[in-house]
DNA sequence: TGCCATTTCTTCAATAATAGTGAATATATG
DNA sequence: CATATATTCACTATTATTGAAGAAATGGCA
């Protein structure tokens, strides 16, 4: 069996995603945050199942709220960072943030060149 | 099939250590610095097949050297950073850098804490 | 009132791609 | 030939992605 291993790339960013959000993290909005950021569709599905996923591990936690009354106001499922995911989280960035320190071939860049 | 995607984790700091390792990036110190940079210990097999799956997607190329003048001294492949490569790695550092801009549980972290 | 179309949100099933492991293989030198 | 260095291989596990189906709510209208 595949031991421990890294954050993955998608989760990484879903859990950023929902500490933006604070209480209106559910599945929808979250999808939405990623796609504002990334700049690109993002299927919901693959959201879920992400969070499904990163609930099983501990890193996520969920909590299904009331309906809300407006037309399709289903029951929405709530999602916080637990304080693994944000250990996580923030181990990941010490190690990403050492990586790219130092090459400015990296850190220099300012965005999508003209 | 699934679409473009995201630079997985793992492919994003193997793309970083070659290029701390300049003209030394071949397999086995490529899954040194790694191990440096993680404090866990990284398969070579896994970096190895990471390579290969980017060197087929156009982010690093790679050259056989000549064997060199010492026990074992196999030639060793050595791999680049492509153009691509390098755009690949500046929009995930451009993204992630504002993901976790603006959250102070993120950022104000220095380090296993105490 | 009682349906049903519509809206919002979530779950599911199936597939592709990536990560991880241990063993095997290839080439050097001493 | 034993040993050291480096790479490749076969296989399994985990993660990412997609499209469609399922659940639950409201609004309007016969």
């Amino acid at each position: 069996m595949a031991k421990r291993t890294f954050l993955g790339e998608f989760e990484l960013m879903i859990l950023l995603a929902i500490l933006h959000l604070g209480d209106e993290a559910y599945g929808v909005p979250v999808s939405r945050e990623l796609e504002n950021y990334c700049g690109r569709s993002i299927a919901l599905g693959s959201v879920y199942a992400s969070l499904e996923r990163m609930e099983n591990k501990g890193l996520v936690s969920s909590s299904v709220g009331d309906p809300t009354p407006e037309r399709g106001g289903k029951a929405k499922r709530y999602f916080r960072v637990t304080g693994e995911g944000l250990r996580e989280v923030q181990e990941t960035r010490q190690v990403l943030t050492r990586l790219w320190q130092g090459l400015p071939q990296i850190t220099e860049w300012k965005g999508r060149q003209a």
